[in-house]
DNA sequence: TAATTCTTTGT
DNA sequence: CAAAGAATT
């Protein structure tokens, strides 16, 4: 009598996608309380199917997580349940084998996320088989915080207002101490076969130095800076050879931790950190929720000029520069120094990233989409809406971007931002024994300064790729022309 | 969340 | 005629 009122029960599959945690995830919640067995499922979707190309980092980044992932509902005896294919086709094969009604996930906001799911649900409910899906890789659904005349918001600090005004959002919940769990396990694929690894092992050499993936990692990391850098966070932030972020990133950007979970950590810390420390680090936070509310609303803007007078921009399509650019051999010390922390890091500090991105669109006029691409395929913390509606801010192409002409001067931000020089000795050796007068201009450095630091200019070291002066003065004339035009 | 050039101000 | 401030890109 026991197995067969068990049996009576149907299994609910857990459909995991980029929210690879157990603590603060609604779905799982949702489906422990109903109290059917569990299947724990993630789908590795082709690229076709509107998901986008996984950059070779995050595959680094995801293996790792799916393995911890994995450890941890193995704890909870459970497993995870791997299986590649179209994400509709593996659901219902899932569905037949386990004889499961239902199917819980958290929600996507990108434009492919959105589609896939919507008509996942469509396809899913034909077959009475109960499809529902929960909020919480946001703080607000992005239909929630809208404008007072019931538009989306475009600028970002009436979006932080209204995001400051819209009150706590419901605390994070615990993750299930134990899980029930189907008995019936469906075959599940191994991660190895998925090759997520890259084939260059010493490529993702320096990753397992600096990365915990997984959400133990990502609850470790939050703690660690909240303890440790939080405190000072608004003054240190823009120096990147500084221990100074949150460092978070990549940890939010495949859900092992939720936006929520760290709102929530940054509370009741008044009488320890200064308010202005806490308000700087959220409007971090903030940033990455009005890039999804950007990309909810504003789909075109992972791919198009989201201010269409960019679409008569003369980008210029040099490889040599771009090749440049992406080694790191611009010639540019903070320009270097970003590009190859990327490659070794799979990450780059927020402030580089913004002078890396202005040098190439602006300095070298390439189009900010080969930038993104770059990005996208180089960051541990790769994000749809991050990536693209950074990018586009910088071009100045962007919602709330910041104006074309403002053009960093690397020069000049590596004197303020690495007054030391430290951050370009940490990723650029051959600049080592410069001194702290050349090391962001080593062009304008004399002889003597550079024989004595070992520096032959064109050849242990690249000399400028461009003027920036004059590259400055070029970049203007561009965009005074498709102004002109428009 | 810039940089540069032009203009005014204080000595 | 520096230095601060405004305007311009």
């Amino acid at each position: 009598m026991a197995s067969l009122a068990k049996d009576a029960i149907k299994p609910v599959i857990l459909w995991f996608r980029r929210d690879l945690r157990l603590d603060d995830n609604q779905a799982l919640n949702a489906a422990h309380l109903s109290g059917r067995p569990i299947i724990p499922l993630y789908i590795n979707e082709p690229a076709s199917a509107g998901t986008g190309p996984l950059g070779a980092a995050q595959a680094w980044w995801l293996h790792h997580s799916l393995e911890a992932l994995d450890r941890s509902l193995h704890e909870r005896q459970g497993r995870l349940v791997l299986a590649s294919g179209e994400a509709l086709e593996v659901l219902r094969a899932v569905i037949k084998k386990s004889g499961a009604k239902a199917v819980f996930w958290n929600r996507r906001y990108d434009p492919s996320g959105i589609s896939v799911d919507t008509h996942i649900k469509q396809e899913l409910e034909k077959q009475a088989i109960e499809a529902r899906s929960f909020g919480g890789q946001l703080l607000h659904e992005p239909s929630r915080l809208m404008t007072g005349s019931g538009t989306p918001y475009r600028v970002y600090t009436p979006f932080w207002r209204a995001l400051e005004g819209a009150g706590e959002a419901e605390p994070p919940l615990e993750a299930p101490a134990k899980l029930r769990l189907a008995s019936q396990r469906p075959a599940s694929e191994t991660l190895k076969s998925w090759k997520l690894l890259p084939t260059k092992p010493d490529w993702a050499k320096d990753f397992t130095d600096l990365w915990t993936p997984g959400e133990q990692g990502a609850r470790e990391r939050l703690s660690a800076f909240v303890e440790e850098e939080l405190k000072g966070y608004k003054e240190n932030r823009d120096y990147p050879a500084k221990p100074a972020t949150s460092m978070l990133s990549p940890h939010l950007a495949l859900g092992e931790i939720s936006p929520a979970r760290i709102w929530d950590a940054t509370r009741g810390l008044s009488n320890r950190v200064p308010a202005a420390d806490i308000v700087h680090f959220r409007k971090e936070i903030a940033w990455r929720e009005f890039s999804y509310h950007l990309l909810f609303h504003f789909p075109r803007l992972a791919s198009e000029n989201w201010n269409d007078r960019f679409d008569g921009f003369k980008w210029r399509y040099d490889d040599g520069d771009f090749e440049a650019w992406r080694r790191g051999m611009t010639g540019y010390p903070i320009v270097d120094a970003g590009m190859r922390q990327l490659w070794r890091h799979g990450w780059m500090h927020n402030r580089v990233r913004m002078i890396v991105a202005s040098f190439l669109i602006k300095d070298l006029m390439i189009d900010w989409r080969d930038g993104e691409a770059w990005f996208r395929d180089t960051l541990v913390d790769a994000d749809p809406a991050n990536n693209a509606a950074s990018w586009q801010w910088v071009a100045g192409s962007g919602a709330d971007a910041s104006p074309f002409f403002r053009i960093f001067n690397p020069m000049l931000q590596g004197e303020t931002f690495d007054p030391d020089g430290d951050y370009v000795r940490a990723h650029v050796p051959e600049l080592q024994r410069l001194g702290v007068k050349y090391i962001h201009r080593p062009f304008e450095a004399p002889k003597s300064a550079l024989d004595e630091a070992g520096i032959i200019l064109g050849q242990t070291y690249p000399k400028p790729i461009v003027d920036h002066a004059s590259a400055r003065d070029r970049a203007l004339a561009a965009y005074k022309a498709t102004k002109d035009a428009a």
